[in-house]
DNA sequence: ATGCCCTTGTAACAAGGA
């Protein structure tokens, strides 16, 4: 089994790149981020005609997560028990169950700054969908991959001394994610396809990309039902060069299942 | 080279992203 996680930053911007990514990398389950579309209008068609069910969950200009399985994709799931709001419910987390694991796809609120409600409402929102991902791992495998917003460690950023006040570095961010893993789960850390880290994320300004000045926000959790079985897993940082690209690569994982 | 911000909604900017 391939699956994968990508945060596209628009599914209608990126659709194009989407279809022809599919074809080629040929993933049986992948988790979208930022789709920025409401649920229904999705282009789901398109999808199918490459072989992919799809379960959507979005809202318009802002959020929107979806997941796209050529293995089935059943008992879907719009959020998380417990999930809080800004202060209305947003689009930032989907589940299904696909070739007997349940995948979830998630968007982490950004946070903005540390001094913001926002950077609040981020960790309520991961503290809530860990205490919902206890009772998911014990019914079964779970993978839950997306866009954390969160750099796990220093390693993960280009240079923590850029970072330093900013999120996504703050010991409480980090914090959370260590507690997620704990109710049961293991980071499946992709390979980088070029330099040392595993970069996932690249500012679109001042060629961030092309000075590999990137963060690893982007994230696999799985239960070691999986985790243990992974035979390969990527950073598709040839997605993010070219024409239109998102500013996030795409991760892959080769799981022997 | 991979190449120097993008997307959406609304009407020339505003807001969010990380």
């Amino acid at each position: 089994m391939r699956f994968a996680t990508w945060n596209v930053n628009s599914i209608k911007a990126r659709l194009p790149r989407l279809l022809e990514w599919l074809d080629s990398t040929k993933p049986d389950v992948v988790c979208l981020q930022e789709t920025k579309v409401a649920t229904d209008a999705f282009p789901a068609a398109e999808v199918d005609g490459l072989g992919y069910e799809t379960a959507a969950y979005g809202q318009g200009r802002w959020n929107g997560v979806a997941l796209l399985s050529r293995i089935g994709l059943t008992d879907v799931r719009h959020g998380f028990p417990g999930e809080p709001g800004y202060p209305e419910p947003e689009a930032r987390a989907i589940s299904a169950v696909c070739g007997g694991i349940r995948f979830m796809s998630v968007y982490v609120p950004n946070g903005r700054t540390p001094d913001d409600p926002h950077y609040a409402y981020k960790l309520t929102w991961l503290a809530a969908l860990r205490d919902a991902l206890t009772a998911d791992v014990a019914a079964g495998p779970v993978v839950v991959a997306g866009d954390f917003n969160v750099a796990p460690t220093d390693q993960d950023v280009w240079d923590p001394r850029v970072f330093i006040g900013s999120t996504h570095v703050t010991p409480p961010e980090r914090a959370a994610l260590t507690a997620i893993r704990d109710v049961g789960l293991r980071d499946v850390v992709g390979r980088p396809l070029k330099g040392d880290r595993p970069f996932t994320y690249w500012d679109y300004r001042a060629g961030m990309f092309h000075q590999n000045k990137g963060m690893r926000i982007d994230l696999v959790y799985a239960s070691p039902a999986v985790a243990d079985r992974v035979t390969d897993a990527v950073v598709d940082r040839e997605a993010r060069k070219g024409k239109g690209p998102s500013d996030h690569a795409p991760v892959v994982v080769d799981v022997d299942i």
